[in-house]
DNA sequence: GCCGTTTTCGGCCCGACTGTTTTCAGTCG
């Protein structure tokens, strides 16, 4: 993490900046303008800071002169005096309130003039006396559904969602990594397993001076609080919000505390109750015979050997039959992050993503995918600049000249025509049928309509499914983890209909999403025989690399590359398109 | 706030939906 500060760093303040603004009832343009650009730097490739040392930063799409000088700022001095100026003025509460689903800057900014509230306590009293319906311009529903919001924004609060917690928790063991005493860190915990909310980050160090490694970690600068500091364990509160837990042992103690400390609670009584049949005793330290002598334990997998079992991978370690499993022998073997050929569903500077097409295809290639598939957004999408008929041509052109000029210099490598068509409210499709039939991929997918009853939403989906022309089911779903809950739809049926025309769903790996859940993705491709496809819907280059987000969770439901239709070489994967 | 082979100023952010409303404001994607 350095001195200066991360991309994801600069793009929380200027996010930050962005909400100040609506709040305070600024010009809306100017407030997208902010989070626009947050958007852009979160996905961008390249280190910021290296950005402006080369003065290129206004080369960055969306970043022009203002926001250049800010984030130059923001670079030297972890801030910005415009920020500053913003939060004297905006109280810190204010900005939590953005959060909770069907609330906005301009409801924000109105019930804070009109009853002094600036705290989320506050605001849920109000709503409770009923004193918001007071307001002009509010009234008893809206009361209601802030009180409802306000449940959902809790359980985000509790939990964070794994796309927030990961790179934090990456960027710290990079952090303790570089530490000469450090022998080894990991990350530990249920990040490690890939649930996708997570309470806390847990890591865990080897080191023979603990103390050191514990002063290096409590004094890191995105620490915002020391929870507590002792010997071989403490906690702190990053600035973000989220809790992060160091655990220090000895080299020899470490794979047993590794194993320990991933969990699930569950998943180690089991073993533990296994130890204790086997006259052995584990616990975080080591696995131990009888008379207290430890057992030779270099790695995890030779603690469940000891154990009579084979390696768990920590995906599975839920309690959730993997210790029957591995007890027979009979574990899965699990989908890997290099099993990926390719992603079928990202978007570009065409639509609403941040990267031209070749800028995604480069990032494709780097990351040795042999095909990506282009799905931008379909015009009724308006805002997302979705494209009609003509302009999906023109980008069709546009890659065929692309694939052309890969050909011709040997690379193994291709941009499949596709769009990401909207689902209609009556479950007919965005473009027509013979513009859909020009395409190698279709992805069909519902962005409005969302509050429609159970019966219309499924039968809506449905209808999309037997379109001939479609391939996969999009974000299947519809859930937006911690802000929007699934549509209100019958996925048996939608399994069903699947299964019956040889359709494909997504395991959509954007990290805010990641839909199908593990739960559904199990049930879909084992139970049901569906095959899956793992996207990342990917708006910018540094979005491709949610996949791993994806993997995680095709391998929480227990998947393999024979369930996962992106895993196949392209000649097998065109086939199964062009069957549909 | 950004952006530009129509433009360096004036667009951009449109339409559906909901709730609070007598004609509209806010949110969302």
């Amino acid at each position: 993490m350095g001195q200066q500060a991360s991309n994801y760093q600069v793009a929380w303040l200027l996010e930050e900046i962005g909400d100040l603004l609506e709040i305070r009832g600024e010009d809306a343009f100017k407030v997208r303008a902010y989070r626009r650009a947050a958007q852009v730097l979160r996905g961008w490739a390249e280190e910021v800071a290296r950005v402006a040392a080369d003065g290129r930063l206004t080369e960055i799409p969306g970043v022009g002169k203002a926001l250049a000088a800010k984030i130059e700022e923001i670079l030297a001095t972890g801030t910005c005096r415009a920020l500053e100026r913003l939060r004297q003025e905006v109280p810190a509460g204010l900005r939590q309130m953005l959060d909770i689903p069907g609330v906005g800057g301009r409801t924000v900014g109105t019930i804070w003039r009109a009853l002094g509230i600036t705290t989320l306590a506050e605001l849920e009293e109000a709503a409770r006396q009923h004193r918001l319906r007071t307001i002009r311009g509010l009234g008893a529903k809206k009361e209601e559904a802030i009180l409802h919001g306000i449940e959902l924004l809790r359980v985000r609060l509790e939990r964070s969602p794994l796309g927030l917690a990961y790179p934090v928790a990456r960027e710290l063991v990079g952090y303790l990594a570089s530490l000469p005493v450090v022998e080894r860190v990991e990350i530990a915990g249920s990040v490690r397993r890939g649930r996708h909310l997570v309470k806390d980050v847990d890591l865990v160090a080897a080191s023979p001076e603990p103390a050191r490694v514990m002063d290096f970690f409590v004094h890191m600068p995105v620490v915002d609080e020391v929870v507590l500091q002792g010997e071989t364990r403490s906690r702190v509160r990053t600035r973000f919000g989220l809790a992060v837990d160091l655990r220090v042992v000895s080299r020899e103690e470490f794979p047993c505390a590794w194993q320990y400390l991933t969990g699930s609670a569950d998943h180690n009584v089991r073993l533990r109750g296994r130890a204790r049949e086997r006259g052995l005793k584990l616990n975080e330290y080591g696995l131990f015979a009888v008379d207290g002598q430890r057992l030779p334990v270099g790695e995890e997998a030779d603690m469940y050997r000891q154990l009579d079992l084979q390696f768990i991978p920590p995906e599975l370690r839920e309690d959730r039959g993997e210790i029957e499993a591995a007890e027979a022998g009979s574990l899965p073997v699990l989908l890997e992050d290099g099993d990926l050929l390719g992603d079928l569903h990202c978007h570009t500077d065409w639509s609403d993503g941040g990267n031209s097409l070749e800028e995604m295809a480069r990032a494709a290639m780097a990351r040795g995918y042999r095909y990506l598939g282009i799905c931008d957004h379909s015009r009724s999408l308006t805002v997302a600049n979705g494209l009609d008929a003509e302009r999906l041509a023109r980008q069709g052109a546009e890659i065929e000249v692309l694939n052309r000029k890969w050909e011709k210099e040997g690379k193994d490598f291709r941009l499949l025509r596709g769009i990401e068509v909207d689902i209609l409210a009556d479950g007919r499709l965005d473009l027509e049928d013979e513009v859909l039939a020009g395409l190698d991929i279709v992805i069909a997918s519902v962005h409005s309509g969302f509050r429609q009853d159970r019966e219309t939403m499924t039968a809506r989906i449905e209808r999309a499914l037997r379109h001939p022309h479609v391939d996969v089911l999009g974000h299947p779903t519809g859930r937006l983890i911690g802000r929007r809950s699934e549509y209100n739809v019958d996925i048996r049926r939608i399994f069903e209909v699947a299964r019956e025309e040889g359709k494909a769903l997504e395991i959509n790996a954007s990290s805010d999403r990641l839909d199908l859940s593990d739960e559904l993705a199990r049930e879909a491709a084992l139970e049901w025989g569906i095959p899956l496809v793992i996207n990342t819907d990917a708006h910018s280059a540094g979005g491709l690399e949610d996949m791993h987000f994806g993997v995680q969770v095709a391998r929480r439901a227990w998947l393999g590359r024979e369930h996962v239709l992106n895993s196949a070489d392209p000649d097998r994967l065109l086939s199964f398109l062009r069957r549909s």
